[in-house]
DNA sequence: ACCATGAATTGGTCAGACCAATTCGAGTGG
DNA sequence: CCACTCGAATTGGTCTGACCAATTCATGGT
């Protein structure tokens, strides 16, 4: 059950040395059988257990954490966030955040989320299609309600990325959402993107729903062509 | 941007904690101007000058370490990988290392690169270009001569991401073709997909050429559509 | 000039202590 | 009986100092 080897793939990464807690400890919370949400055990405790030193228990625990397989809260604990299995590389990327840079990642964004949406509209299943129309609904009515939709908006596109069938995309993109709503964070800027590109999201759902990639491409670059005016805007 | 300042804050601020310690480092190092290759100070001196304790020191650099910015050896010192900025972003991607991996990744890099192609046909510069024929030139001369063009390949389609004027497409592919040649390293298998997409880079620099965005995208989709079938067939 | 050897450098680990935030339960008051 | 408060226990975060292991570098001898 345990995997022997599941640390090699970062061996190229991390020191081969460090293999050794990194691989008894990776083997002690396999044996665990803990899920995305559970809480690992105390350092102190894997400082018994594994008979090595906490400064060595934490740095192993950093390095998960900085590829986000766990995530620590002081005075609570340190809980897994993914499940670790012997099939999963961990491949990091890092790329630049400023605020110039937000029309750059919007082009990346472009590229994904236009191949995600076309991805979408060729495999998808009808549960999935239930789950898009369903948060379609529900950001239709929340906006109509409110004027603007930005958490369903976000539900919306996630559900999309769902039905791709490629978890890669909700990867990156989601992550690209954070860091850009880290950037507003900072800069107290507030701007509903959803607001203009509203109506494109039920042409989007219809292409998707009858399985047009071409079309699901062009209303996906429709909705993004109006993200960009306004970030344009924003920055002006 | 690196702050001019960031040794006032250290002064003044004894508070220097792990965020904030990642922060101060990355100030520090990207205020010591150092390249991919260079060494890191010390993590001794690290510890003096920025006033925090050793420990933190390291899990910082086993931070970085875990996302490819820096490599240690012991002995030696630790080595900058990849540029860093106190604003860079850090993302983790957890890939399939199973073989429907290579083929998610893959739609992954679809997206991206038509969206390169597509941007570097709208807005690539004659200086660009240039590059973009030599290295074209050079891979089809290395394919007529040796039947494949490996390294070629690779310095081809790195031209057309820096010619399409955002360094986050050039970041995201490289580092995806990094880690699929890590693959690839672990699985003895090897395959040489600019063979049968050979013809299609030279229809690809020619849209480039003439600034046809959709033609540009069109002439990736059958680079890629080759490579899916390679890889397809062999994984059977 | 070359090379071997040992000291200095540098990362890797361990141990113990203390701080800070959270959690949890006993005790209190309603 | 429930809800709340407050303090102790728990747990992550940091600092210090020491020692080990691998590398680097200067010193000295040939």
């Amino acid at each position: 059950m345990v995997p022997a080897d599941w640390t090699e793939e970062k061996s190229e990464i991390a020191s081969a040395r460090t293999g050794d807690a990194m691989q008894a400890m990776a083997a002690f919370i396999a044996a665990s059988d803990l899920r995305p949400g559970d809480r690992l055990p105390p350092e102190r405790r894997l400082v018994d257990e594994l008979s090595v030193g906490r400064s060595t228990i934490r740095e192993v625990i950093r390095h998960w954490q900085a590829l986000g397989v766990v995530e620590s809260r002081q005075g609570s604990g340190t809980y897994l966030l993914r499940r670790i299995t012997p099939e999963t590389m961990h491949v990091p990327l890092a790329i630049e955040a400023r605020r110039s840079g937000l029309l750059q990642m919007l082009e990346v964004r472009r590229g994904l989320e236009v191949e995600a949406s076309a991805l979408a509209a060729s495999r998808c299943q009808a549960g999935a299609l239930r789950i898009i129309e369903d948060r379609l609904d529900a950001m239709e009515a929340v906006h109509l309600e409110k004027g603007c939709a930005g958490p369903e908006d976000l539900a919306f596109h996630l559900s999309i990325y769902e039905a791709c069938g490629n978890p890669l995309f909700g990867q990156l993109l989601s992550q690209m959402r954070e860091s850009v709503s880290a950037l507003f964070a900072l800069s107290d800027l507030r701007v509903d993107f959803a607001a203009r590109s509203f109506p494109f999201h039920r042409t989007l759902f219809n292409a998707i729903a009858i399985g047009n990639a071409e079309a699901a491409r062009v209303e996906t670059l429709k909705i993004l062509a109006i993200v960009e005016e306004d970030i344009k805007d924003m920055l002006r």
